[in-house]
DNA sequence: TATTGTTATACTCTATAACTATA
DNA sequence: TATAGTTATAGAGTATAACAATA
């Protein structure tokens, strides 16, 4: 097939996704901005929203060394949004867990998370399945 | 049409985006990182790239105020991959252009980004065409 | 006066290495 | 001894405010 790594439809998707990233991070900092969070502590908020974690296991999804994480979870806890309980089985773990101002904040950001919602209201539903399918086999086995 | 912003396909297709995001933004940082260069040093060097530009612009299309590009630029500047210099007509004015070493790195650096064009290898000339006009219609204007 | 770039300051994120408490 | 979390440290990015040079 004609698919040379820098044919002129690849380079153009190639700056589009780069639009894509640019925008989505940009939408991603104000949204945690608005509740007075960096955009660390709003992603690990996020993932303790979905489950509670050990700090290690936070770091691993964030790809960050752990030590990092002990101050992000520090400045949720200061304030309020997060709690940390040793784990009965291991008292080295710590499991940190959203409060419930911590799930409310969470659910609050992700609503104000409009970006890839609101402009793909410009697509139809069709389009939309078309696009979740392109863009899931060009992800391919990262997904895991 | 179903246009809910909760269709289910909808949130799939955010989801998948926010995994794009990831993805892009963790071997970004990694191909800067090769160079020795953070991620922030990356962006400015490839905008230089295209383009010598004042400081103040740099700000503006990196989104953040002109003070900290000052530190930015006078890395690179001690790395011998950027210059500045006074604008002719306005001596206020500093603009800052990529040294031979500057464009020889941030080509490299480009070269390296192979993220959206392996993964899209996956994709057949006409579906990468499909994705690409759909990642058209669902920036819209934004594309400025 | 207004603008460009810089400096000074404070905060956060990041990695590395050393420390503690458990195991 | 190995592992989980923390502390200490240093470098970098960020915003804010004050400053110098130029317009």
């Amino acid at each position: 097939m004609a698919t040379s790594r820098t044919d002129p439809v690849t380079l153009e998707v190639v700056e589009l996704i780069g639009a894509v990233v640019a925008r989505y991070y940009e939408e991603y900092e104000q949204a945690a901005a608005q509740h007075a969070l960096t955009g660390a502590q709003a992603r690990v908020l996020g993932l303790l929203s979905l489950e509670p974690l050990p700090m290690r296991r936070i770091a691993q999804k964030l790809k960050c060394e752990p030590s990092n994480i002990t101050g992000i979870v520090d400045r949720l806890e200061a304030r309020g949004l997060v709690g940390r309980r040793p784990a009965p089985d291991d008292r080295r773990v710590k499991v940190a867990a959203p409060t419930d101002e911590g799930r409310a904040v969470a659910h609050r950001l992700r609503e104000s998370l409009d970006f890839a919602r609101e402009p793909l209201g410009e697509l139809t539903g069709v389009e939309r399945a078309l696009l979740r399918d392109l863009l899931k086999r060009m992800l391919g086995e990262a997904l895991a």
